[in-house]
DNA sequence: ATAGCTATTACG
DNA sequence: GTAATAGCTATC
């Protein structure tokens, strides 16, 4: 290997351009592409990650020294090194924010794993040197006779708090020779956290019918070829994706390789790190479980045992697709089209996204798996972009449900649960049958609407109407989090006429309990889930079958699986269906399918009922025969047809003020400008007001690019905006294939 | 002429 | 990002 004495350094600083510095003749060898190094920057230390390595005769200048390493292996792999550099570009990001969603902060902060002082007894004492010493020293003598008795090295601090004693009778039997101390490093990674019975799936290997192991093949022989590819698994919920997945991983790691495994959310971990645990034990590797939740140690540990090789698998959120793993061989996204792996914040980088890249830049493959795959992934396919398997049925021969979908038009008005759904969980109540009714939204009222004068109650800091807690009797802005007192009458005319309009999780519970009081009910939102565990407790709970129906929010409608469900209601699936979004009815159809996907899991036929104002809509209608490949179809006929994504491609650019006019004057400037710099390269819309105008008193107002490719475009857009002077109070962003509109 | 300010540039 | 500095204005 040749012998590199300088090294480009993308540095931690701000700045877009990497700078040279020299390897000192200490560090030869020791600095690698991906080292984490410490730099002199004018008078300053800055950090910095190796993305090159040269030798500097050519240099013209004097280069300075690299100080030392932040950490003693390397920080980024090869592939992340490239990735890096294409976040940078694609979602026009500083190198800063993406090496810092990329190495974890306790990495950077070059800590070491936590050491604790272990003492053990060096020289054993007879009778008369014991009795000796108790007489001169009866605190170290106590000291000798615990850790005698122990049989064993004990922690220094264990030690102490036994024999209630000072550390200096340690240290005095340490520098008699009696005691030796130790390092030792002590272990806090995740994966040794147990999970709770009711978590543990039982899982051994299935036989895999013949569309899995269609699926299988597909997914292997790719792997096997050594060279990049994307791939669709499309399988209808209960379809045993979660069974490809696994042997698919086996498969790799048997042959000493390693997988990447992203999930969209924590709370779907436990089952799933359940279900691997059990079956990738005897694999000699560990299972590293990634996600925000880890403590610093914890995450400090699971990295490290990514980086040196001792675990080759790791299951995470979004940020994991950045596991330090030398070659990974499979890259798997469950619940590909979830919202979750959009980062709201810069870098606005996509996991799923970054994933397929990932496994383009390391020539390995990438599995997107979805029963509701987005328009975008569906898109790839048909461009032969991406591969596919279809999974069309549902393992052990099991129904697809039946759904029923009830108009609401011709209910009473007001009505939060049809007779037709009252019914049919009364029914399933009697026959000890489980039933989940899902609502996305949460607090017992959305809007304080006033008959009178048609006022609604605002935030006064985000123009969002404020949700009612009746717990607390507060409002509450969901934007900002600006709690008031609840009105007790319209706050425009004084009208006492004004009524909670519609309703939440709380309200469907109250109800519920009034119809069916002997039945158990839980509740399952962002409300009640405040700490950690409390996702996994309600779950595991209504698993065992210790509730009869559970309500919820989104999150019961992501790939669980309660084999006891044999009946789901979409208390409104207007919701969705109306807010300001062109995927608004992808997204319907997304929740009614991974709902619907809940129930009959087991022997029984699950049924559906879907209530809904508008049961014309196209996500609606075709649910009703379970037809979503011809909704999909139409739907990206017409995404097509109205130039929106996937096909065109979408910049939002994002302003934000506390001046209103300083807002509206610039951001009309700016798109002048746009429009004779980029307008020939891309369709400019707005300004406009965001549909959230004012989020923590900052109004928003946005500018649309739509484009056939967004590299070409952010190029410009960013030379651009270097130029372009703006008000200091001006801030402006801009957001990649945007997900979130608001 | 020059202190004090802001905008610009460079950081290896 | 921040520190040095070039450029500029107000002031003696």
């Amino acid at each position: 290997m040749e012998n590199f004495d300088s090294a480009t350094v993308a540095l931690f600083s701000g700045m877009d351009a990497p700078l040279t510095y020299k390897i000192p003749p200490c560090l030869f060898g020791k600095v690698q592409k991906g080292s984490m190094v410490r730099v002199p920057l004018r008078n300053r230390l800055s950090e910095g990650v190796v993305t090159e390595l040269l030798n500097s005769e050519n240099a013209g200048f004097k280069l300075k020294d690299i100080q030392g390493l932040v950490q003693p292996q390397r920080v980024l792999t090869p592939d992340l090194i490239k990735l890096a550099e294409w976040m940078k570009s694609y979602y026009c990001a500083s190198m800063q924010s993406v090496l810092e969603s990329m190495i974890p902060a306790v990495v950077r902060s070059g800590k070491n794993p936590m050491l604790a002082k272990e003492v053990s007894i060096k020289k054993i004492l007879d009778n008369t040197e014991l009795e000796k010493l108790s007489k001169r020293a009866p605190a170290q003598a106590k000291l000798y006779e615990i850790l005698l008795e122990n049989k064993a090295p004990m922690l220094r601090a264990a030690i102490l708090k036994m024999a209630h004693s000072s550390d200096s009778a340690i240290q005095s039997l340490i520098s008699k020779g009696i005691f030796s101390e130790a390092e030792k490093t002590m272990e806090r990674a995740a994966y040794l956290d147990d999970i709770s019975d009711a978590e543990r799936v039982p899982s051994t290997p299935h036989k895999l019918n013949e569309e899995q192991s269609a699926a299988l093949n597909d997914i292997v022989s790719k792997i096997e070829s050594k060279k990049f590819a994307a791939h669709l698994l499309y399988g209808v919920t209960g379809s045993g994706k979660t069974e490809v997945y696994m042997q698919a991983m086996q498969k790799v790691l048997e042959k000493g390789g390693s997988c990447i495994f992203l999930v969209p959310e924590i709370s779907l971990t436990p089952q799933t790190v359940g279900r691997l645990r059990s079956r990738l034990g005897g694999l000699g590797t560990e299972l590293v479980v990634w996600h925000s939740g880890l403590s610093d140690g914890q995450r400090l540990d699971a990295w490290r045992a990514l980086a040196e090789g001792r675990a080759r698998v790791v299951v995470g959120a979004r940020s994991c697709v950045f596991a330090p793993i030398e070659n990974p061989d499979l890259i798997i996204v469950d619940e590909e089209h979830d919202g979750a792996y959009k980062q709201d914040k810069n870098p606005r980088y996509n996991g799923r996204d970054a994933a397929v890249m990932r496994a383009h830049l390391s020539n390995s493959v990438c599995v997107l798996g979805s029963a509701t795959p987005s328009l975008e992934t569906l898109y790839n396919v048909r461009q032969k972009k991406y591969s596919q398997s279809k999974i069309m049925s549902r393992i052990d021969g099991a129904q697809m449900p039946k759904i029923k979908i009830v108009d609401m038009k011709y209910e009473k008005p007001n009505t939060l649960l049809s007779n037709m759904l009252i019914n049919k969980l009364y029914e399933r109540f009697e026959n000890g049958e489980q039933s989940m009714l899902f609502l996305n939204r949460r607090g017992y009222s959305k809007v304080y609407e006033c008959p009178d004068c048609g006022h609604v109650e605002e935030c006064p800091h985000c123009s969002i109407s404020m949700t009612w807690h009746r717990s607390e009797n507060i409002v509450k802005c969901h934007m900002c989090g600006y709690q008031k007192p609840a009105p007790v009458s319209c706050s425009q005319c004084g009208s006492k006429n004004a009524k909670w309009h519609s309703f939440g999780t709380q309200k469907i519970e109250e109800t519920l309990k009034a119809i069916i009081p002997q039945a158990r009910i839980g509740r399952m939102d962002a409300d009640t889930m405040r700490k950690k565990d409390d996702y996994r407790r309600v779950l595991a709970d209504f698993r065992r079958g210790n509730m009869d129906i559970l309500i919820g929010t989104q999150m019961i409608a992501k790939g669980l699986d309660f084999p006891r469900v044999t009946l789901v209601g979409v208390v409104n699936a207007d919701i969705s269906l109306h807010i300001p979004d062109f995927r608004a009815s992808e997204h319907t159809y997304q929740l009614i399918v991974q709902v619907a996907g809940r129930a009959g899991r087991g022997n029984a036929r699950g049924e559906v009922i879907i209530q809904t104002r508008t049961p014309e809509a196209p996500p609606i209608q075709y649910a009703k025969t379970s037809d979503m490949e011809s909704f999909l179809e139409e739907e990206l006929s017409a995404r097509i047809e109205y130039h929106y994504p996937p096909a065109t491609k979408l910049i939002r650019h994002i302003f934000k003020s506390r001046s209103l006019q300083k807002l509206e004057y610039y951001t009309e400037q700016w798109a002048q400008a746009a429009e004779r710099e980029i307008g020939e390269i891309c369709q400019i819309r707005g300004p406009v007001p965001a549909p959230i105008e004012k989020v923590e008193d900052f109004y928003r107002w946005q500018i649309w690019y739509f484009c056939s490719s967004i590299t070409a475009v952010s190029k410009r857009l960013n030379a651009l905006r270097k130029n372009f002077k703006f008000d200091e109070e001006i801030q402006e962003l801009l957001d990649i294939d945007p997900y979130d509109l608001s």
